[in-house]
DNA sequence: ACCATATACCTTGTATTGCTATGTATACGG
DNA sequence: CCGTATACATAGCAATACAAGGTATATGGT
């Protein structure tokens, strides 16, 4: 009777996983790729430059996890008006993972295209 | 106080945010675009075509969903040798759930990819 | 007769996820 | 002051993918 369900996690090992179903932790970090940005701001810049909506309740607790990965940084800021905000920005780290998630992604996405191709084509089977 | 949690589901409006998790029930829908599969033929197409590798813990409940909501048909076979198989099979609700999904995912990647070309491109910033 | 192996389907329990709804904090306008 | 806007944060829920284990059928070896 040994019951152990879980030997080790290791929760970097399983991104793959992660990536096949949320691909938001990807377009999250992404999204960081060309400069510091706050929370509000990447809701909007994703549903602006790809159509990509995501609620509050979903960027806040990625921009957690990911930070606790060491992925991101942060910093609070001042505005001018209004509530301070919390600025994220890639580590090193962020970097070279957001590169790799990035080329996983291509493979992935050209393997499920492969398969795709009849079902777009149109031409079901007639049976 | 009115406390009203989740109004009412409607499981097939939110497809799309589905499509976006997993993506498997999309592979699977595919993979019976050109004809008849059972469980552990799928999962070997899937990986031989597509290199999705899936357990079958995760096909047999997904196959059962798809049933469910009436977008497979199945039928027991005897197989020549060993345990009796069970095909499944796309219905014409199936085949065009399944082109809907294909061409959503469509948009998503290319979506995905617009945001990821700096990343891929190697570029990093400087900064 | 018995057991191991192979094939195939199915189910239980768990960690994780995305999200709705809600809460909190800060500032501005009337 | 109260409403509105902006911004961050979290509690609780439904759904997911999966590992692990179980069941059923047949074959081959001893």
């Amino acid at each position: 009777m040994v019951l152990l369900r879980k030997p080790k996690p290791e929760p970097d090992e399983k991104w793959e996983v992660q990536l096949r179903k949320g691909c938001l932790e990807l377009a999250i970090l992404a999204s960081l790729w060309s400069g510091k940005l706050y929370g509000l701001e990447i809701l909007r810049m994703l549903e602006e430059s790809s159509d990509l909506v995501l609620a509050e309740g979903t960027v806040y607790p990625i921009l957690g996890r990911l930070k606790e990965e060491g992925l991101l940084q942060s910093e609070w800021v001042e505005a001018e008006a209004g509530h301070p905000r919390k600025y994220y920005w890639l580590t090193p780290a962020g970097r070279q993972k957001a590169t790799m998630m990035a080329r996983f992604w291509n493979g992935f996405a050209a393997n499920l295209n492969h398969l795709l191709k009849p079902v777009l084509n149109g031409k079901g089977k007639t049976q």
